[in-house]
DNA sequence: AGTTAATATGAATATATATTCATGTTCAAT
DNA sequence: ATTGAACATGAATATATATTCATATTAACT
């Protein structure tokens, strides 16, 4: 941040630009976000945005880290309240959150749309780490019956099919599909996956 | 097209537009695509752009359908070429037939990138429908022992699936995967799914 | 109250880029 | 060769948007 807050005022200005930039990300998504428009929301001058942020890049950056933060720390919570679940249930919760995630408004969306344009982006390289991790320790905690070789790859694969695909299926609709088929559909991919065996010679 | 082209020197043209068009994507990718690089990179002005074609997007999206068109048959060819081999071959094949798109340039990975920014296009539509087309002829030839509930659904998660990991795969590089790992672990992904029995109790 | 530092402003600046159009050039038919 | 239509040009126009900075306002401290 370019310069830091100090009175109170001027944190009550930073907080109220980046809930102007997260409704400007869902009125006119990502790209559409332009500095006249977020001060416009925010009901500041565009000047002031750049009191408090190097450039428009880092503001949407600061608002990206404080809601990656926001959402590994409920999947967190809900995965550690749920504990005592069987693996495809907690799969199919995980999917069934981030649908929730997805749809509460336009900003997750929007994130995922554009996950692999914001390479400059600390908070995404955080958030799949994150995942990354979740899902380390849910498949080693239920590793009995599942086949763990390759496990980054699995899991890489995992995470991204189901986070492009929830993605796909909100970003086209109205679909034909419904949205519970969808989740049962996912869930019984990972854990067809997971359980697969290549010596079972189905391929 | 707003004039047809008429005269050879004007087809010409077009062709060569075309072409720089799709080398301004290889450079710069599809957002960094301005009518001032094209206008170079085809060593022509800017105006003639505008002789045939109504817009930038317009000219876009005719390179798109060409180059959809291009794929879409290469991969029928390749499907009806190795019609012999078993299910879980040929979708390896397919996925090896992507991956080879998808390194060959940049082009097709900024397609996939942008894919669904591109409701607008009608070459993105056409090839989707096009990938169903085939998913669907093939699961229903080799349906011995799959499970085809919900195949529209199926689909949809197998063809995004597939698609973004490759693409999530190549974004990245360079990573600490290997590519063939990545084929074989989507083909078992694809396999695994089209085999699995909700009744199995796996889940 | 007066002084200073922090804060907020928004018109002005800089830049990038899409698109147009008046003009010049080439082709093809007579 | 002449002429009109097709073609090609690129400077000029229009627009959008990021960013700056001189100025004005507010808060905190003495």
């Amino acid at each position: 941040m370019r310069k830091q807050p100090q009175q109170e005022r001027s944190k009550v200005l930073v907080n109220i630009i980046l809930q102007a930039t997260e409704k400007a990300v869902c009125l006119y998504g990502l790209q559409g976000v332009t500095t006249p428009k977020v001060a416009e929301l925010a009901g500041v001058s565009v000047g002031s945005i750049y009191q408090y942020f190097e450039d428009k890049q880092q503001m949407l950056e600061c608002l990206l880290e404080q809601k990656s933060q926001d959402l590994g720390q409920q999947l967190k919570q809900l995965l550690s309240r749920e504990a005592q679940q069987d693996l495809g249930m907690l799969v199919r919760l995980s999917i069934n959150f981030g649908f929730a995630a997805l749809t509460g408004n336009r900003f997750y969306l929007e994130v995922i749309k554009h996950w692999h344009n914001l390479p400059q982006s600390r908070a995404t390289e955080v958030m799949q780490q994150h995942f990354f991790e979740l899902g380390q320790q849910l498949l080693l905690k239920h590793h009995q019956g599942l086949c763990l070789n390759n496990l980054a790859s699995k899991l890489f694969i995992i995470i991204n099919s189901t986070m492009y695909s929830m993605m796909r299926y909100l970003g086209s609709q109205p679909s034909v599909l419904a949205q519970d088929e969808i989740v049962e559909e996912l869930t019984h991919m990972i854990m067809a996956y997971l359980h697969y065996k290549p010596t079972e010679k189905l391929v």
